[in-house]
DNA sequence: CCCTAATCGATAAAATTTTACCCTTTAAAG
DNA sequence: CTTTAAAGGGTAAAATTTTATCGATTAGGG
């Protein structure tokens, strides 16, 4: 019944690819469609939309406003939710300027930092606040997601401050690995990460190429 | 014989912790150890790790030494690859100011933008450069990664470009599935993606907490 | 109105990844 | 020197995810 962690994570490149269908004035869109502009099986495809229990129709495929929305929904952005900043580092002003969270349904409403020179500055349209002022701001405003953006060596006090103030859901972009109590929910997004894959892969593919042309040598 | 990707997924996340333990000046970790710092299964973390072929000692461990290196090599990170990025805009800059990427094997040499009034301004260290010399300057410095940091609409372009140029390897940032021939590698980096299945996490952890509340009003 | 071909949907097979089990090794304590 | 318990390592089972197969449906052309 739940669905599957791979396809949640192939949700929003569908996402995408529905916007650009349903722009170019398109109101169907056929499993074999979605999943040429992607790169993935079509069978695959098909898989991940049965799980959200939205039924196409044969020869025209499925209806892009409806399957957008179930999508939508099941991902929870159809509501928006508050979410804080803490870091303004580079990358956390970076964050806090991208406008392009609205359609995950996330709004960033405040950014943080503790070093007294950035507390009052700009960035992008928010004034940095300091720490001490965070516990109010997450009661007054209600916030559950917080997005932490400091350093790796602070990331695991800064997440205790979090948890303690109410927060439930933390984005976590340093590159440490955070405990946290069972009622809260942490997703790191890590570079490394991404960037180990790259680094095999093409390994990986230099190597092919390499023996193809040993191959090619033999012939 | 191929190490599958979610245990490559989970290589940055060890050298990590294998960085701690080492400036604790331990020598030995055991993955029980590991699996700890990192909310893994022990049995999955010996499971990796033999897939690099390293033996460890039983009731010690494994030689911290001998498990950085091995993963830093089978990652590829221990020679430099010199990369540029293209889209000097917000994640762009802080890409190119973090610092962080040479523990990657990874070094940004240049930064590249089309905007007329962004070229020759200092980004970091690095002065922005035009769209026209990123041919020469692929083909003069033999760069073979490039990251990809300008907005969903021009990636495609950008990366066809940089596919012309001799790039092999991508990192795309833009929320958009780049198509490529065989013989390139991407590596999609995408904030909705992660942010989806925190979504989907919190809203389940959420419901959770409900439904226990209300289990709580039956008694 | 009938055929054709594209597509869906359900079930099952295959592949991949995670976890369990059990035996061996060995540091450390007694 | 012996016992104990904390690992490691190999094999196999379980779980998850992807892919294949095949029949059913239906738009569109003849």
């Amino acid at each position: 019944m739940s669905i599957p962690i791979p396809t949640i994570k192939r949700f929003p490149s569908y996402l995408r690819i529905l916007n650009q269908a349903k722009e170019m004035g398109k109101t169907y869109i056929s499993a074999t469609n979605l999943a040429e502009e992607l790169g993935l099986n079509p069978i695959q495809v098909r898989k991940d939309i049965s799980s959200t229990g939205i039924e196409g129709k044969p020869k025209i495929g499925f209806d892009i406003e409806e399957l957008t929305q179930y999508i939508t929904h099941v991902l929870g952005w159809d509501n928006t939710t508050d979410a804080l900043i803490v870091g303004a580092g580079n990358l956390g002003s970076a964050i806090a300027r991208y406008d392009g969270f609205a359609s995950y349904g996330l709004k960033i409403v405040a950014i943080f930092d503790k070093a007294a020179e950035k507390i009052g500055t700009t960035v992008g349209s928010f004034t940095v606040k300091s720490m001490e002022s965070l516990n109010r701001f997450i009661a007054e405003n209600r916030i559950a997601i917080a997005v932490i953006t400091v350093p790796a060596a602070q990331a695991q006090a800064v997440c205790d401050l979090l948890v303690k103030c109410g927060i439930r859901g933390i984005w976590n972009f340093a590159p440490k690995d955070l405990k946290v109590p069972e009622s809260v929910v942490v997703q790191r997004t890590d570079l490394a990460t991404s960037f180990a894959v790259l680094s095999v892969k093409l390994g990986k593919k230099l190597a092919e190429i390499d023996d193809l042309d040993s191959d090619e040598d033999m012939i």
